[in-house]
DNA sequence: ACCTGAACACCGTTCAAGT
DNA sequence: ACCTGAACACCGTTCAAGT
């Protein structure tokens, strides 16, 4: 069918197009990203209002859907769900997150997964204190996670120099889950945390009844 | 006293101003680190490589100097101290950190200091995996503490619309300490762990003796 | 409304040339 | 050896002009 010839660009075609060459080339610039789309790159700006709106799109692109929140499930599980879906999130697209983290979020939609876990510590009786530091660790875990999966901070990889750490490496099971069983063992260290802290308020706080 | 007219360029100089260019201005950019040295731009590439290299020297100008090896330091607290150590550094410099998280580890410095906490916790009597595993989560943890410090990515300051995160943040008591006190928290997490994980490793090795 | 061409002020890097 | 000037191939952004 022929093309119409109106509507050739949108914020969301902009948007998933960045993320594509994001993922595929590593980066996205806005002149090459204008002729993906075969336009002119004024063009662009007619849409958005320059490449940091584009990287912010981006995040909202990779932020995951608000899973619904079911009163029934325990709030344990719904955080660590939140969390892998988090991660999950990242690790689809390692290489947008370096630019990413350099940006303030302004995404509403990534900004509404926040407001969400926070509804379930608060559901689950823990104070503002703890709610406000449970999603500080929950965030430093996501971010510093995902970042190891962007960019190895260590050379994991064996060096020629003798130390402790070639050693380790040398004699460790290999495994590209590394990264990912680090996650769920400090996921499950901080969820563990916040049921203790739980505990410990609602003691505080009242009686039983 | 006049100034020699030999050696106005070393690396050393170079990488010192950048990082205070960072500090200052929150980037460094290659023409503005020429100027500032009263230099050309092309005297800066019979030094370094390359913008890359630069940063790379930040990074090993960050690095805290290696602490030295007390044998009789209990590993909880090398490895504390370590951690701790190793965040103040990041906290020194935020503006530095997005662009070194975007970047391979190369600086023989900072991969020294990986291979002491392995030393420390060889020692201490942990596995290989433990060894790995554990310098993942320290890793991740500075990192992500680092970067919350950069670039807080969520908005901590309230915002307009209503939400359990609105709601505890209004509640939570102040104070700028929220991202350390997480750190710490997370820290304690972590190191706890790894006492757990020797003494199940201790039990299954042998015998006491 | 949507797209374009041309220009602007940058950026990192290179290289032949000077002393 | 160290520094320079000039050029190169880029980058993000703007803006008057077209339809």
């Amino acid at each position: 069918m022929p093309r119409p010839h109106q509507a050739i660009l949108s914020r969301e075609l902009i948007f998933k197009t960045a993320l594509e060459m994001t993922d595929r080339a590593g980066r996205f610039t806005v002149p090459e990203l204008a002729q993906r789309l075969g336009v002119s790159v004024s063009s662009l700006y007619h849409h958005v209002q320059g490449r940091a709106e584009i990287l912010e799109g981006i995040r909202g692109l990779m932020t995951p859907a608000l899973t619904s929140l079911d009163a029934d499930t325990p709030w344990e599980v719904a955080v660590t769900e939140w969390a892998r879906a988090y991660r999950d999130s990242f690790a689809a697209h390692p290489a947008a997150i370096p630019a990413l983290v350099a940006q303030t979020v302004s995404a509403p939609n990534t900004l509404a997964q926040y407001d969400l876990v926070a509804e379930v510590l608060e559901r689950a009786g823990l104070s503002a204190n703890s709610i406000i530091m449970a999603i500080t660790m929950l965030d430093t875990l996501c971010l510093g996670a995902a970042l190891d999966l962007a960019a190895p901070s260590v050379i994991w990889e064996p060096r020629g120099v003798e130390s402790a750490l070639s050693r380790a490496l040398a004699e460790a099971s290999p495994g590209a889950d590394r990264t990912r069983h680090a996650f769920e063992v400090q996921l499950a260290l901080i969820v563990g945390e916040l049921a203790r802290q739980l505990a410990i308020e609602h003691v505080q706080v009242g009686s039983p009844n």
